[in-house]
DNA sequence: CCGCATCCGGGGCGATACTG
DNA sequence: CAGTATCGCCCCGGATGCGG
C-alpha cells in the first residue's frame, strides 16, 4: 500500500494493514493457528488468488506471518501468525466489537458465512454469570463446523474444537436465530420457533446468555443504526 | 467501499472503516472535537479533496459522523463524530499502539508531522509512578502546535491545551528526540544533546517517564522490526 | 476563503484462465 | 496445491474550476 507519509503511529499501521483484505486475512489465521493457502483461500471468499498471493507476501514482508514448510506427510506450506502479528489481535477485536451492531439485523443478501466468525458476537454478548462454578462448554452448530464456547475467567472465549470434543450443550440454528439468542434479543422459545435446536441443560444457556432485557451493552444493540 | 460480503462482525466494520483515509479522519475528529472542512483537508496532507468530500459523506451516511452547522460568526458547516463515532476510539487506540514501534526509528523521508500525533506514543509509554500525588501537566512544543500530557488515574492522557493554559513543565524538540526520551530510549542529558529543551521540576518528568532499562512494554521496541 | 464538483491518468482490485 | 498471467474496471491521486 501506498504510505500515508505521516509520522503517527495510526497511518504507519495502516501503512501496513490497510490494504483491502489485509486484516480479513489476519482474522482468518487468528481464528485457526495455521492455514494452508487453499485454506485461506476459502475462508475468504471473493478475495482474488492473485491478491491473495500479494497480501501474503506483503504480510510476510511485514513480520505479521510467516511461512512454514511442513514436513511430510503433510507436504504444504503453512502459513501462522509471528508475534508481532499476534499482537493484531487488540486490532481485530475492536473491529468486532463495533461491528457487532451490523449483524444483529440478520445477514445481507448475498453475505457468506462461516461459524467461526460469530467467535466475536459470542464474546461480546456473553459472560459467565457463575465464575466460581466449574467452566462449562457450549457447541455451536450453525455453518459447515462446530464453534466450541468455554467459560474462562467470568467471561466467554470461542474456538475450533478438537475432533470429537465433548461439550456440556449444543446450540444449532440459523445464523441469525442463533445470535438473536446470545444476543438477549430473543429468548430460547422464540428461537425454536425459528428452528433453533438446543440440548442440554437450560440452565447452562441461562448462565452465560444476556439478562433478557437487553442492558447496557453500551450502544451494541443495532437501533439507531443508519440503513447503510 | 465495496461489501466483502461476509456475515462476519470485522468484515462489517471493514466495509464502513476499510476505505482509505476513512480512519485517518477519525483519527482527526477523535483529536480535535470539531472541525472544518480545511481543517481536515490541511490535518491529512495528501488527501485530494474529492476523496475527503466523498469519505465525509459516506461517514455520514454510516451515522459515524454529524454535519453541524455552526451559526455566525463563525457561519460554516463544522463536521465532528457522532456517539457511534466516538465508539471507534478503541479501534484506534489499538491501531495506535500497534504501530508506535514504526515511529520509535524516526520518520521516514519525507513524512509529514503533527504534534498531536504524539498521542499514542505518549500514552503508550507513559503512566503515572506517584498516582497518589496531585495530578501533573507537561506541555509539549514538537510541531506547530502544543499538545498537554497530564496523569490521570494512574495513566498519562494527552489532548490539545486550552489557549493560554499553563503546565508544570514544558518539553520541546524534535518529534524523534522528544520520542526517545518518551520511550525511554534515551535520557534527558541524552536529549539535550539533540536540542530537546526541558523547563520544569525534573521530578515531573521522572514521574511519568518509563523506568530506564526499557522494560516491559510488550514487543513495543523497534527491535526486531521487519526493514519494511 | 470554504466546501466542494469535474476531469483525467495510473494503479489497485476483481474475475477468470492457466501452470509447475 | 500454490500460486502466476492477463484483462477490464473502478478507485485513487492530482489539478483545476466554481458557486456561496
Amino acid at each position: 500500500m501506498r504510505s500515508y507519509g505521516q509520522y503517527c503511529a495510526v497511518a504507519k499501521s495502516l501503512d501496513v494493514l490497510g490494504d483491502r483484505w489485509t486484516l480479513l486475512i489476519v482474522r482468518e489465521l487468528l481464528l485457526t493457528d495455521q492455514l494452508r493457502y487453499t485454506d485461506l483461500r476459502n475462508g475468504l471468499p471473493g478475495i482474488a488468488t492473485n491478491l491473495l498471493a500479494d497480501r501474503l507476501r506483503e504480510l510476510e514482508a511485514a513480520g505479521v506471518i510467516a511461512r512454514v514448510e511442513a514436513p511430510p506427510p503433510v507436504a504444504t506450506t503453512l502459513f501462522s501468525l509471528t508475534d508481532r502479528g499476534r499482537r493484531l489481535r487488540p486490532i481485530l477485536d475492536a473491529l468486532g466489537r463495533w461491528g457487532v451492531p451490523y449483524m444483529t439485523e440478520g445477514p445481507a443478501d448475498g453475505d457468506v458465512f462461516r461459524s467461526e466468525w460469530l467467535s466475536w458476537p459470542a464474546e461480546v454478548f456473553l459472560s459467565d454469570h457463575r465464575p466460581e462454578d466449574p467452566p462449562v462448554t457450549i457447541e455451536l452448530h450453525v455453518g459447515e463446523q462446530p464453534l466450541l464456547l468455554e467459560t474462562v475467567e467470568g467471561a466467554v472465549r470461542s474456538r475450533v474444537p478438537e475432533a470429537a470434543e465433548r461439550a456440556d450443550a449444543t446450540l444449532a440454528g440459523s445464523p441469525h436465530a442463533v445470535l438473536g439468542l446470545l444476543s438477549g434479543r430473543i429468548d430460547l422459545d422464540r428461537a425454536r420457533e425459528l428452528g433453533v435446536v438446543y440440548e442440554g441443560d437450560p440452565a447452562v444457556l441461562e448462565r452465560v446468555c444476556p439478562t433478557h432485557p437487553e442492558a447496557g451493552f453500551d450502544g451494541l444493540s443495532a437501533d439507531a443504526l443508519p440503513s447503510l
